[in-house]
DNA sequence: AGCTAGCATCTTTTT
DNA sequence: GATGCTAGCT
């Protein structure tokens, strides 16, 4: 009947085949989920109970909608691309862009991204005469996005507030929301909120909707947080085709306003609901998998579900390697590098996965020095880069006259003597008048208080502007011109900027990254750009063949490498300090579970004894992770960057648990005379009670080295001390 | 008024 | 080691 479900396995098949009513499918990592999604939409379409565009799959990354499309796309499936395949945030842009005027915004609304939340509240915080070091704008949004998913209003914010802080908080949130309004913007939370409110709100709209979707599919349900939660119940409420899939075990995003419970009460939301459980793993061997299963079974807070495979025991145990310092522990990964490569490996069959993003830069080092190619993942979103938001700021200006957030970002950039003093007067007259400022330089005249220089170099800017919004009708055109005129192109190519060759670079890529979307895109507009630059998210980039991938244990989800290094297995570092601080030990727990099964072969877990922060030296202790691990699947070795790797004979000691700081090092130190050793990191050097080692930080200015001795330790000393070889 | 250099500060994860 | 802010300079 159908060769679809060849090579499923039954209860794969069976979820592939339950089509009609919810279903909650509980798939454990490696089970062949993702497979099994595809499957399950490419059985619908063969059957024929929807047409592709009435099927609304919802994946966690641009990314993975796009992989599944392609998959699709591949099984020879007619009109996949009709596909409503995307996140959350993208599907319910593309409702509110269709319907927006009835919430009374336009259909171009502007959808704010991190950074552009942030330079806004700021300017709020600003305008209100606070001190933002009292009150930090990152921490405001990360409240007021708490507030918005609990349905809270800034009223309510208020009236619950218990001190001064928490009603300026409500203070600011109000603002802030005004502001948007006033903007014609949405934040990503929003986007789901809008459109939950317009479905609730607009009868029209709810029975096109939910009448048009007959099929949903949510994947990383567990990754889900209240209002998309409510978003699936509101759209699948007629048809009650809902299909969620997902994994509590690696739910990772409870900072972010997850709730796991989504998934835990799915049975109970959807009393009708079948489930099937995926526990076979194809993906690992089962030496990893049984790690995985011991460090997760102890958290408490599960559904106890215990993954197993077919696949063999291999000879590989998973090797903890305890080295002196993060540096250290770089060069131990190039080495492995090359000795994997030796052994047949592939570079991109290679990932190093780590806590936070702040990690990455030893490692790079110590690829580069090695020359191994790599990539890192997600660290800086490209659309993110200084002076591709401020090319995209341009453009949002043509699109929009009310765009405070852009006009402010680029109004002096580059250098164009508009200065605060002068957009201070604007902004009077703006409040005054309700105008957005861009507006308010669209009627300057107006503005009685600038003087005639002001307005001159005012009036230059708009001619930037209206300029480049005539001179084509393409993005890419404008952006050539918007480039050209406003100096930006004269700007990079000075002498004084720093990395203006790549900086170029990037620019040259958002041209061309421009045409190519208009090309995939047509119809979709500057609108659509400005949204796809806005929900493109930094995870959406792809691991590449010749390249090492290097990227955060978030966003490992979802991956999988035949070899992997789990670095920083230190306390404080992962378990990151802040989130246990928090109370959030079992998230921590899921994130390294996540880490665990994303290797299919062999696994490398990296501990330090020191690690540098700030201006104090900590002594770090192993990762209670790594206690976790069942001791006979485990090889415990020591690595030092001149005798290689030994074998340690038990799990890496408990070390005294205080740091010591730079002062108490200093201190230690005789004042040495002036003569500059010039060192730089990575300079062996030799001092004469020490013997040899390797500089790791130093401070021209200070003369002050770091410096790893195998056999000492780590000190830190005046650079005249030591002898460079 | 605007710009620049130099200092301090802080590094969790991201749609 | 990048970013933000302040003080002092033009």
């Amino acid at each position: 009947m159908t060769q679809l479900l060849e090579g499923l396995n039954t209860q794969q098949q069976k979820a592939v085949q339950t089509t009609d009513g919810p279903l909650l499918i509980l798939a454990g990592a490696g089970s062949g989920k993702t497979r099994t999604i595809i499957t399950r939409i490419a059985y619908i379409l063969e059957q024929r109970l929807a047409y592709p565009d009435q099927i609304l799959a919802i994946t966690f990354t641009n990314k993975a909608a796009g992989e599944m499309k392609e998959r699709i796309a591949g099984m020879g499936i007619a009109g996949s691309e009709r596909i409503w395949m995307s996140t959350f945030h993208a599907a319910c842009a593309r409702i509110l862009r269709q319907f927006a005027d009835r919430l009374g915004y336009t259909k171009r609304f502007k959808i704010l991204d991190a950074a552009d939340q942030k330079q806004l509240m700021k300017a709020i915080i600003k305008n209100q005469e606070l001190n933002p070091k009292e009150y930090v704008p990152a921490k405001i949004i990360s409240k007021i996005s708490r507030a918005k998913n609990d349905k809270k209003s800034p009223d309510d914010l208020r009236q619950e507030a218990k001190s001064k802080e928490g009603r300026i908080t409500a203070q600011l949130y109000a603002r802030y929301n005004e502001e948007l309004r006033r903007s014609d913007s949405m934040d990503f939370d929003d986007l789901i909120l809008n459109a939950n409110r317009l479905i609730r709100s607009d009868e029209e709209v709810r029975n096109y909707l939910q009448n048009k979707f007959k099929y949903i599919l949510v994947d990383e349900f567990q990754d889900t947080n209240r209002p998309q939660n409510e978003f699936v119940k509101l759209i699948g409420a007629k048809n009650a085709n809902v299909c969620v899939c997902g994994d509590e075990d690696q739910s990772i995003y409870g900072w972010r306003g997850a709730q796991v419970e989504n998934i835990l009460n799915f049975t109970y939301e959807w009393p009708d609901a079948q489930i099937v459980r995926l526990e076979q793993n194809y993906r690992s061997t089962s030496t990893i998998l049984n790690c995985a299963n011991a460090v997760i079974k102890n958290n408490k807070n599960r559904l106890n579900k215990k993954l197993w495979t077919e696949n063999g025991e291999s000879d590989a145990k998973l090797q903890v390697i305890d080295s002196e310092s993060p540096i250290t522990e770089a060069s131990f990964i190039a080495d492995k590098v090359s000795e994997l490569l030796s052994r047949g490996y592939r570079y991109g069959d290679l990932a190093v996965l780590y806590r936070a993003n702040y990690q990455s830069r030893s490692i790079e080092n110590a690829f580069v020095n090695a020359g191994i190619p790599y990539k890192t993942i997600g660290s800086l979103n490209f659309y993110q880069r200084a002076e591709v938001k401020d090319m995209l700021s341009y453009l949002a200006l043509i699109e929009s006259n009310k765009d405070d957030v852009a006009f402010e970002r680029i109004v002096n950039q580059p250098k164009r003597g508009l200065g605060p003093a002068a957009i201070e007067k604007l902004r009077e007259f703006a409040e005054f008048k309700g105008w957005g400022l861009y507006e308010t330089v669209q009627n300057l005249e107006d503005v009685p208080t600038l003087t005639n220089a002001q307005k001159n170099k005012f009036k230059r800017f708009r001619n930037i502007i209206e300029t480049a919004r005539d001179s084509s009708d393409t993005i890419t055109g404008r952006l050539e011109t918007l480039f050209e005129q406003s100096g930006y192109a004269d700007y990079l190519s000075s002498e004084k900027v720093e990395n203006g060759q790549s900086r170029l670079d990037n620019i040259r890529e958002l041209i061309t990254g421009a045409e190519q979307f208009d090309l995939e895109h047509p119809g979709a507009g500057l609108t659509g750009f400005l949204e796809h630059a806005a929900l493109t998210s930094s995870t959406d980039e792809t691991s590449e063949e010749g390249q090492v991938s290097l990227m955060t244990l978030h966003s490992a989800k979802g991956l999988e490498y035949p070899v992997v290094f789990m670095t920083g297995m230190v306390e404080d570092v992962f378990p990151s300090g802040l989130s246990i601080s928090e109370g959030n030990e079992e998230e921590e727990r899921r994130l390294c579970y996540v880490g665990i099964t994303r290797a299919m072969e062999e696994l490398y877990l990296c501990s330090y004894q020191t690690r540098f922060a700030g201006r104090d030296y900590y002594s770090c202790e192993p990762s209670r992770f790594i206690n976790e691990l069942p001791e006979e699947l485990v090889e415990f070795k020591n690595y030092d960057r001149f005798g290689g790797l030994s074998d340690g004979e038990k799990r890496p000691t408990f070390r005294s648990g205080l740091g010591f700081n730079k002062e108490m090092l200093l201190e230690n130190g005789q004042v040495g005379d002036k003569r500059s050793a010039g060192l730089k990191t990575g300079d062996l050097v030799f001092h004469k009670n020490f013997g040899k080692g390797v500089v790791t930080q130093y401070r021209s200015k200070k003369d002050m080295a770091v410096v790893v001795f195998p056999e000492n330790g780590v000190k830190t000393m005046k650079g005249s001390y030591l002898t460079k070889l």
